[in-house]
DNA sequence: ACGAGTAGCTTAACCGGATAAGCAGGCCGT
DNA sequence: ACGGCCTGCTTATCCGGTTAAGCTACTCGT
């Protein structure tokens, strides 16, 4: 079992004191450029990796930064849109040495416990909040902290803290001015969880343009996101009267689930019934036939994240607190671009 | 922003030291139960919570374990498999107060480097070591590093630590006799990445258990576990000459993406054609028709993982190396049952 | 009544870094 | 030649916990 080296070791060896060895380490003036080179030289050869929690005691910085999940245990492998984000987080932060921790959480109110708890540790300098929704206790509650955040959605509105987000108005027009195009007069959606601040600004915007376009009818239906709800939803707009000839999907899941559905009906697609999801994911392209998504990069945009909140890390660190400056940290990404593939085609009327 | 309560601030309220209000704390002797009760009482008031750095630095122990992913960066999210064994590590560890470190890599040298880092740091107690390989650097590494780990697959032999796995050779055998009953004498496993311990596992089981039943073909192609390679792999094998009646897919991805290209292909599920997928997840059951598959609980797998770790960090702790009995430690969990659905019938001659 | 033992606390050292303050010695100007 | 001022290093302190060692006052046995 190998020994773990302290700057005490490098001290000893060097023939200098811990202080010069810290000095020589951190590039701070202090000790001559030859006495830093053997250092350097010495801490290399002999491995050395400092201690991080003697660093964190020291410097009042945990370098990890932390992300709570709140989704349940069986349901969250499904989307594939949480691995992707978390991947380019960490690409971002591998950069930086700095680490991240997670943790699954079942309710808002373990999810604040997790944050205070983070905070008053101090096991984490910052976080990352994902599924905003429409009125989002998280925020005030992390902003009073102190605790550095980002928000991984938005706009959010007098914020105090930084969000990274994509316009989600833009695509809603997309998908129904190209399924109007196709001759769609009936389309269906099946949106996400109510709550969420994206579904409340899709389910408006989509209201929006469905009435500025002539459509016999343009059904809303929330859901939970799962696979079984889109089915199920799927099947009862299908069997409905006046059934709709285009679906939109607010996830890449129930897409496929309703794809599913619509092959057990024995449906053609898209002769019968075009399909479109919401989230592109190589799931998206498992199908056949493929399924017309609106494409964002997921880990760019979790990359774009950790930047964010790096950056204002770094700001909280150097100055005192995140003052209203941090609302010009956010950043809009480009928003989502309509994928056309196989699951859409012209409405036969 | 709220400030943070440390055993100084208790003691001064409680008129004691620090120490024994550390005392008190940590439930040690040194402390008469009423001054127990009153700095408890002030603590809880108070919102105190130590501070992990401090703690850690002071009993070498970071209330951490750490998992490193080996998966490319777009591609990590689709396997449903990870975000469930971590959803489940997650359940075991929230118990015992024990954060997750989680980093994703790109190859098997970065993965040794981070365990180097996450060891010298002592940033971690322990680690999950994923996907293991048929012969993996990674088991003599963090184990002459002395850090614990779990082995999440196996079995492992004369690991010097505890594996936690299921056996596939069961598996193997039910799935290969059921499509054989079924009528089905062309066979092919589109089977996962070569240098991964249990492909090599369930290769051997399925090819003896083909062996003893009279199979016409039993073909085995290996792939990379995307949905793209176990489409392209479908879309050769169902234009051979001799095109197999059932395939088995070693994950759940190919499965879904060969389902896609039976219907491309016009192909009626399962009057021309069988699929079973191994690793079930919700995925399988969004299809249409719904994917026969070999149902693991990976949530629960999960579970076993992190407590296994908890004990074996537990044991390090209390006594000096991880002896041999740590391979007593090591847990076999009920093998994956066959769960038939819609994607298997009768093969049509 | 007196020494031993113990409960209950305080003190101080320690973990491994960062860093302010202190202190030699060399170089400078005047 | 001498005070002032860097340069380059050492010393000491701090971060916030844990914990061994020390001290005090009280109980108890003989």
């Amino acid at each position: 079992m190998a020994r773990r080296v302290t700057i005490a070791d490098i001290a000893a060896a060097a023939g200098v004191s811990k202080g010069a060895v810290s000095y020589a380490l951190n590039g701070r003036p202090g000790v001559s450029e030859a006495t830093r080179t053997k250092i350097l030289a010495i801490a290399a050869e002999m491995g050395f990796v400092p201690n991080r929690a003697a660093r964190s005691l020291s410097v009042s910085s945990a370098q990890t930064v932390g992300i709570a999940l709140r989704r349940p245990a069986r349901t969250i492998g499904i989307e594939p849109y949480f691995m992707e984000l978390i991947s380019g987080i960490e690409a971002t932060l591998s950069g930086g040495s700095f680490g991240l921790t997670l943790q699954i959480v079942g309710t808002v109110q373990e999810e604040l416990e997790v944050y205070r708890r983070w905070w008053a540790e101090r096991r984490v300098d910052g976080v990352f909040l994902c599924d905003l929704g429409t009125s989002d206790l998280r925020l005030d509650f992390v902003a009073d902290l102190g605790l550095p955040a980002v928000a991984v959605g938005g706009p959010v509105e007098g914020a105090r803290f930084p969000a990274v987000w994509h316009d989600d108005v833009e695509p809603s027009r997309d998908i129904l001015e190209y399924l109007y195009t196709l001759g769609h007069r009936r389309v269906a959606r099946i949106a996400g969880i109510p709550g969420l601040l994206h579904t409340a600004i899709r389910d408006e915007a989509c209201a929006e343009t469905a009435a500025g376009l002539d459509f016999e009818s343009a059904t809303m239906v929330h859901s939970d996101y799962t696979g079984e709800q889109g089915a199920q939803i799927t099947r009862r707009l299908l069997s409905s009267a006046n059934r709709p000839t285009a679906i939109v999907y607010d996830n890449d899941v129930m897409a496929v689930a309703g794809l599913g559905v619509a092959h057990e009906l024995g449906l053609e697609i898209p002769e019968q019934l075009s399909l479109v999801a919401w989230d592109d994911s190589p799931l998206c392209r498992l199908t056949h036939p493929a399924l017309t998504s609106l494409t964002r990069d997921i880990p760019a945009y979790g990359a774009k994240c950790a930047e964010v909140l790096l950056t204002l890390i770094g700001a909280a660190e150097a100055s005192a607190p995140p003052g209203p400056e941090a609302r010009a940290f956010s950043v809009q990404c480009k928003p989502a671009q309509l994928s056309p593939r196989g699951s859409t085609g012209p409405a036969l009327v």
